[in-house]
Parts: C-alpha cells; structure tokens; sequence
DNA sequence: AGAAACGATGAGAACGATTGTCAAATCGCC
DNA sequence: GGCGATTTGACAATCGTTCTCATCGTTTCT
C-alpha cells in the first residue's frame, strides 16, 4: 500500500506535468487530454487519467469535485490549504485559515470522531468576472 | 427561476420523501431506489433522480459528493449547516460554525470575490466505528 | 359526466466521465 | 543486443445520470 514502484519519467508524464504547471486553475483529465493533443505533445485519454491520478495520489496535485461531479485538477503547494475558485473563468487563489482547521477538529472531536479531514472549498465571483458578465 | 409550478404529491414523490426520513445518512439516488423496490412502493429510477432533484434545489434535502463523485442525498434541516460524516458507517452530524461562516465571506472578499458560497464537509471515525473495525 | 390539457411516470436509449483490457512499444539493466 | 518489467494507447466496458417519448392520472373546462 505505502509501496510505490518507482516512477518512470516518461515523456507522458512529463507532458501531463508541465501541462498542469503552464495553467493555474483547475483543469479536467480530458481539458488536458485535448490541450497536449493541441500542443503537439499526444498523450493517450487513459494515461492522462492514470498520471493524474498519481499525481493526486503522491499529493503533488489538488483534486476536487465541480458541481456535477467532474473531477478537476490542479498544480498545488504541498502544504495543507484550501482554495477559492471563481465560477466564471475558475480563476483560483489558495487560502489558509488556521482556525478552520482548529474548528473543524475540535468540533469533530466533541462527538468522538478521530481521525479527521475536511473538505473546504469557497466559490465566488472574482472581480473582473463581476465587471463584465458572463463570457461564456 | 424563482417561479416554480406546484408539485403535485404524487405516490412517487411521497414514497421518495419518506424513504429519505427513514434513514439518517447520505444515500445515493440508486440506493433510494432500490430501497422503495424492497419496500414494495417501486419507483422509476428516472423519477427517483428527478425528484430528488426538485428536493435538492428547494432546499429539502443536502446534496454531497462522494469521493467519486457520485450524488447523495439526505434529508436535513433548512438552516445553513455542514456535515461531520464517519467514514465507517456514514453516520452523519449536522454542524454549525458562525466563525467559519465569517471566515470564508472576509476572506473571498480581502480576494474580490462576491456573490460567495462555500462547501466544508468533516469527515472522520465516528466511536463505534473506531472501538470495532470495518464492519463494511 | 366527458373531454381536453398538462404535469408526471417509467422503460429503455443515450450520454459523458472514468476505468478496464490487452497487445504493442519502451525503458532500465545485464 | 536482448530480456523482462513497465507503460502506453486504442477501444470496449462500466457506471451514474439524463433524455426521450408514449402512456397515465389529475385537474379543469364545458
């Protein structure tokens, strides 16, 4: 379980990675799937799925869950933080709050839970977005 | 938007909403429907995926995604709340935190953003998950 | 009551995201 | 230079969810 074969660096690989270090919101397995194919760097739609899966796996990317349950990525610091996301161009920004986490496990703690992780997510409309209406 | 034509409480719809206060913790649309089949009270799995729907948008019932994305439901009260979930046996508590609340609205706002909404769900082993092991 | 009008239902098809399959390509290493 | 293990990719398969559409149940109008 804790075992990890060595990775391979594979020009795949490589590719996903770089892809997910030249944007800075989050992107689905297949918005990366067609950006690679666009670049000139073809990478098969199941190896994108399986390296982001790694990758989320290893904590070297964030992973979460749009509204309608598409699995989205993204290149994040390794330390524990949370993120605000615009939902009219995705435009994200990491946030911290220490309290939150103090909160969360106390309150977990009072009903006897352990072993305790949250989820947290803010959405909101970032200021450009709120200035000139949806361009979608 | 706001408008919405009168629901007609139908078998179907009725069926659903106890279904859904009979038990006290997230289900998925397919559980709900296969527990009504066992119940005797069948209902289309279409239907059971609409209604739900309707019940999640008028506020009647929490919508959540698991890990996989897939959508649970549960029945909860009106009030803006959030989930301590054991990862064990689902068991679910219902949260408050007025200072999380401040959190996220000052923080997306030192940011720009407006119009903000958030997701934060706590996830853990609840006691009698963690005195006997997996019972799954 | 009878008929028209309309929302609601359900069986199954359609869909879209994700995962599985498996032969062929590639890499690290002897 | 060749070998075995890993990785890849085209495609099929899965799975949750939504759509389609003919039919049904109510309500309303006459």
């Amino acid at each position: 379980m804790t075992e990890q074969t060595p990775l391979r660096p594979t020009r795949q690989r490589v590719a996903v990675a770089e892809a997910l270090a030249s944007v800075d919101d989050f992107r689905s397995a297949q918005e990366i799937h067609d950006l690679l194919g666009r670049r000139g760097e073809p990478v098969g739609l199941a190896t994108v799925y399986r390296t982001l899966q790694r990758l989320a796996d290893a904590g070297e990317v964030d992973l979460l869950r749009t509204e309608d349950g598409e699995a989205v990525y993204r290149r994040c610091s390794t330390t524990h933080h949370h993120h605000l996301v615009c939902r009219g161009c995705g435009a994200t920004v990491e946030v911290e709050g220490p309290a939150v986490e103090r909160w969360t496990r106390s309150i977990a703690g009072e009903h006897g839970f352990t072993d305790v992780s949250h989820t947290l997510e803010i959405f909101g409309t970032c200021r450009s977005c709120s200035a000139s209406p949806a361009t979608d």
